[in-house]
DNA sequence: TTATTTATACCGACTAGTCTGTAAGTTTCT
DNA sequence: AGAAACTTACAGACTAGTCGGTATAAATAA
């Protein structure tokens, strides 16, 4: 038996373990990574289940487009319940993440918090815009769409990104309508929900016309929504352009 | 072990299934009527697809819930992808006669294309806004999501819908368009668009919130933005609530 | 230096059960 | 009688998951 550290579970793996694999000690012999192959096995699966969703893709499917084997895949997920639960955690953790950047730099660029929120929108429409080959999608609806196949614990985490979503754009909007109120009666909470149903319902029209574009155009109406509802001077009455990303800044 | 006739577990008799049994007694008594069985199983089938799938409502568990047995599955439908196609074109007929019907009544309702428009979508907005119990959802949606799986026939449908609807949409705003310039410039097909996406997602986070009243929510903002751009006299500023249809939501 | 031990990372055949679809027979109405 | 509307039983493919075994590399011992 060994003596330091009776770890009973956990021998603190050798030649893997993420932190920081970039230690190199002369030669960066890529010893055997096991994080490489989880990769593998997740980005597969990711792509399968948005084309054919989490029922029919099969490990057997998720293995052959990783290019392991079975032995491979169990060994780093204990069950295909599994799988699922670190895929929408890993999504979850992605979004949350490039949710708050988008947010940073939108609160850099402007000191006005409903310019912040109409920059904001317009990084993600930026973003989108770009977007091609694949009809993207979003893990998170399919999985809404096979829910019951789910336990609460995978669900829970669906649930969670999507309020945590809400949470933030509603403390933004709450701002920008404390500031300029609102030329209607509008409920803060939906409003901030129709970000995210745009968003969902753009991946799925862009699923059936096979064409991303969809989204960064729907992106774009949510914020014409916002800037009539709420900016103080309406832009412009029809026919005159308006110029990107910066909108009329009245002094109040 | 075979048994003959007299089964007592499942006989699950033929043509029973009283969904309201017009048909009584005496007479009347439909003769064998397939019809009903072909209904049932599109019903457990699609209830079963909302919930898990299209790949996990497998036969076996779509007989199980509409009480009767594979052959009789197999009498009916000579594939699950023969059903799969049934389902969704019934859907697409119903909504399209739908939106036909919604359609007439706000035209009689308003000689204005934008109130037709308004008007339509309010009465979409009354409708979801009673919906219940199991939070509903799109069959398109699902297919879309699992699009892989299904014949080009089958997507034909989805596409197909999507593509009417928009174009009916489409042209209604045109007309309001041509006679109230709107007060930002859009495009046309994608803000017809906005309202497939919105219900899409409505659908979406209805599932997810346990709770149908997004559907009507996202109903009512889509309404807001089309008069907010369009509208000839803005409705009044802040504060001074709008009549009708609604009760003015407080905040959260 | 070299040999041994130990743990990770992976392989692929195998199992028990589920899947769609078929075949052949039974019941019920015309 | 004949057709429509079923039923039970079964076939073969595919499913998630298991299990014994192997290759590699680091730690340790010689």
């Amino acid at each position: 038996m060994r003596r330091s550290s009776h770890s009973l579970v956990k021998p603190t793996s050798p030649y893997n373990n993420p932190p920081t694999t970039s230690q190199t000690h002369g030669k960066a012999c890529l010893p055997r990574d096991g994080t490489i192959t989880r990769k593998a096995i997740m980005d597969a699966a990711q792509g399968l289940i948005l084309e054919t969703g989490f029922s029919a893709a099969s490990v057997d499917a998720v293995i052959a487009r990783a290019g392991i084997t079975k032995g491979a895949f169990f060994y780093h997920f204990k069950s295909k319940a599994e799988l699922a639960l670190a895929l929408v955690q890993r999504d979850a953790e992605a979004d949350t993440a490039h949710l708050q950047s988008v947010l940073d730099r939108a609160e850099a660029l402007s000191r006005d918090p409903l310019q912040q929120l109409l920059i904001c929108i317009g990084l993600y429409e930026e973003e989108t815009a770009k977007l091609t080959a694949p009809y993207p999608g979003c893990l998170y609806a399919s999985f809404i769409y096979e829910s019951q196949l789910f336990d609460d614990a995978t669900m829970q985490v669906v649930r969670e990104v999507f309020s945590h979503w809400t949470a933030r754009i509603g403390a933004k909007l709450e701002a920008a309508m404390a500031m300029y109120p609102p030329r209607l009666p509008v409920n803060v909470t939906t409003l901030a929900e129709m970000s995210l149903a745009l968003a969902e319902g753009a991946f799925i029209l862009s699923k059936v016309q096979r064409d991303p574009a969809a989204l960064a155009a729907q992106w774009r109406h949510y914020r014409n929504y916002l800037e009539l509802l709420l900016a103080p001077q309406l832009p412009s009455v029809a026919g005159v352009k308006r110029d990107k990303l910066d909108a009329p800044v009245a002094a109040k």
